[in-house]
DNA sequence: TCTGGGGTCCTAGGACCC
DNA sequence: TCTGGGGTCCTAGGACCC
């Protein structure tokens, strides 16, 4: 049977919720009609445009490029930083509106969603419930989406991706020789920077190109990648609307760092504090991992990494940490200045169905309540180590779990 | 005052086993 | 002693997404 998928996109999001909720506050300006960015602190190095306004993008202003390029390209465009707070508030009440239509919705990232409208759509076409939802989120959330209407997720992603804003697009099968194959292959799903060239040198230049290729061919050179790549040009995609909420296949936190630091003491300090908040997730979660991996940023961007599987699973921030530390010893060149160090945990497992360690002897036990201490001290002081200094006095917190992991 | 942070999935090579 | 080959697990790194 048919599948009838729709993607919604916000445009602009993180400017657009930005700019409802500047005006919320009072604000005389409404910065989606103004050459403007969301950006990062260039202080904190971390100066790279989020999103832009659609008069920055007609100076030639790209997401991801730097602040200090986006300024020379359109000299006085106004930055203004992200709000993360206000953005999960929009992205939710846009998610409330959308399970009006339908219970199988994908949260796809913060600002996207497909939905499985296959089984809701009585009587009305899903062109029409397309519409329908563009119009409502406008005059009800105040802000605009694109909508992708098609037969499966890759369609429905593409055609959400034409012409922007405030559209409703249909990618039918009998469409992508016109509306897709036409366009140029970097506008593909899943294809990036690295691989786009490699096509260029075989001349494969549009999205049709691509499709009337040998899948064989694609696939000698490219792997599974190549035969993704094919398919999707071809518009097959039988990926399901995934509308059940997965548990995360790992967990992260990671920093650049201000300026360069060249101290493994340092470097360790910042480590434990990435620890704690990782595994403070991880809890959260109610899971445990198996494998921890340190990331090392130098300051000529070269990134290396190490991991390392434990015996045994664990949630708890000593153990994690005593791991992440030698990591971090074992990787470390001394002298090299690094600019962003990063922990990672991976290969999850609920916490619920772990056996009950034939080792949880006092100390494990001691252990976890330290963890559920601190964890609860979180919790009131809202205190998160890295991206802000909270009320708690954070060299303390450092001190204790510094004694603690000794 | 140039380059974020959070993820997922894949590949290649080495170790080890039978 | 001319050295297969399949399979699994592990690690490092790469590519891509928003």
């Amino acid at each position: 049977m048919e599948r009838q998928i729709l993607h919604v996109d916000v445009n602009n999001a993180f400017l657009s919720w930005t700019a409802i909720d500047m005006l919320k506050k009072g604000s005389k300006i409404d910065i989606r009609e103004i050459p403007a960015v969301i950006g990062g602190d260039e202080s904190k190095r971390s100066g790279i445009v989020l999103a832009k306004s659609m008069k920055a993008k007609e100076c030639g202003v790209k997401t991801a490029e730097t602040i200090y390029q986006a300024r020379i390209k359109c000299p006085g465009i106004k930055i203004f930083p992200s709000n993360f707070k206000v953005y999960r508030e929009y992205s939710n009440k846009l998610y409330q509106l959308l399970s009006e239509y339908t219970d199988k919705i994908e949260r796809f990232s913060i600002d996207e969603c497909f939905l499985d409208m296959t089984q809701y759509l009585m009587n009305d076409t899903l062109l029409n419930k397309g519409k329908e939802i563009n119009k409502r989120v406008k005059k009800e959330l105040g802000f605009t989406v694109n909508v992708g209407v098609a037969h499966n997720k890759l369609l429905a992603k593409m055609a959400s991706d034409f012409t922007k804003p405030d559209r409703v697009h249909t990618l039918f099968e009998n469409e992508i020789p016109n509306k897709m194959w036409t366009l140029p292959v970097s506008e593909l799903f899943m294809l990036g920077k690295r691989t786009v060239p490699k096509l260029y040198n075989m001349q494969i230049r549009t999205i049709g190109d691509l499709a009337k290729t040998d899948k064989k061919l694609l696939q000698n050179k490219f792997g599974k990648h190549g035969i993704m790549m094919w398919e999707y040009a071809n518009g097959i995609d039988n990926s399901e609307v995934k509308y059940l909420k997965e548990k995360p296949k790992g967990i992260g936190n990671s920093v650049t760092l201000p300026e360069d630091v060249s101290n493994i003491e340092k470097l360790e300090e910042i480590l434990l504090a990435l620890t704690e908040q990782v595994t403070y997730r991880l809890r959260k979660e109610k899971m445990m991992a198996k494998v921890v991996n340190v990331q090392l940023r130098n300051k000529d961007f070269v990134d290396t990494s190490h991991q390392r599987k434990m015996l045994n699973a664990t949630a708890n921030t000593k153990e994690i940490y005593h791991h992440a530390k030698e990591l971090l010893e074992q990787m470390y060149i001394k002298g090299t200045p690094i600019r962003l160090i990063g922990v990672r945990v991976d290969d999850l497992t609920d916490k619920e169905e772990m056996q009950i360690s034939l080792f949880n002897d006092d100390k494990n036990e001691k252990q976890e309540k330290l963890d559920k201490t601190i964890d609860k001290l979180k919790e009131k002081y809202g205190y998160n180590l890295i991206t802000r200094a909270g009320k708690m006095d954070v060299e303390n917190l450092i001190k204790f779990r510094k004694d603690d992991v000794k």
